[in-house]
DNA sequence: TTGCTCCTCACGTCACGTGAGGTGGC
DNA sequence: TTGCTCCTCACGTCACGTGAGGTGGC
């Protein structure tokens, strides 16, 4: 059980060589919040399989031209949608019985919380700070 | 009835002075399919109120560094996740009542499907075509 | 010591927004 | 005719990936 998916193992150049992504680039990512690996007393990065799941997952988006600012909203966006859909099967699943025996999992629900709660805040309207020539309306 | 939120009514200059987005940008939007406004017979590009919203939010990501790749996954995102979660909370308040009476509503159910079908296809991990000069792991 | 790691700075590439230029239909 | 629309081409800006350069701890 010492080594689940979430104990951090391998430091950035086995990383780098195994997903295929440069060292530097793996960096960026880290400071941009995509990816958090632990770091050992002094100070080096510890990826788990957790990550480089994720890891993978950014580089299948950003190949396809996503920034790194729209990987970082999708990646939570389906984080949430993956624990709602869940959540609806359970639902449907639970409905269809007509004795509730033992609620399936409490599990999803909680999960959609926690994962909400991470959110990234992308819903502000910041108006246009430029005033564009061709707009004349007033 | 026949002013409802799909009814196409504004021109490309109105919609770019009203929203603020240069009619060129507009037009680039609708080639990368992020918007699909109607057509006159003379091929003249009418937008609804729906696609007005639609443009602000596409501003309101675009204007925090996100691609218009990234801006098209989200908005399919969003749209999904709406549906996963007015489900999950519709099956809840049912689950809450000893007899259901007649099935809440089945448009959320058929929304969710409807709006799956239509996601952008984002989901493959293309092999990186470039081999780095810093991979040496065989 | 060697090979890793840490960091910052700099450059090339590409997506995006904007403008110009020339066309055609209410 | 006027003012809109249509389209394509071109340029400036900025995010991102990559490399170099210098440092420090197993």
């Amino acid at each position: 059980m010492a080594h689940d998916r979430h104990t951090a193992l391998l430091s950035i150049g086995i990383v780098a060589a195994t997903v295929g992504i440069h060292p530097q680039t793996l960096r960026e990512y880290e400071r941009q919040g995509l990816v958090e690996p632990q770091r050992t007393p002094g100070g080096t990065r510890r990826y788990g399989a957790a990550e480089l799941d994720r890891l993978r997952r950014i580089q299948a988006l950003t190949a396809e031209g996503m920034s790194l600012r729209g990987v970082r909203y999708v990646l939570d966006l389906e984080d949430r949608l993956r624990c709602a859909e869940a959540r609806v099967q359970e639902l449907e699943a639970d409905r269809g019985t007509d004795a509730p025996t033992a609620p399936p999992t409490n599990e999803a629900r909680h999960t959609t919380l926690v994962t909400r709660s991470m959110s990234v805040e992308l819903v502000h309207v910041p108006r246009s700070p430029r005033s564009p020539r061709w707009r004349n309306a007033d």
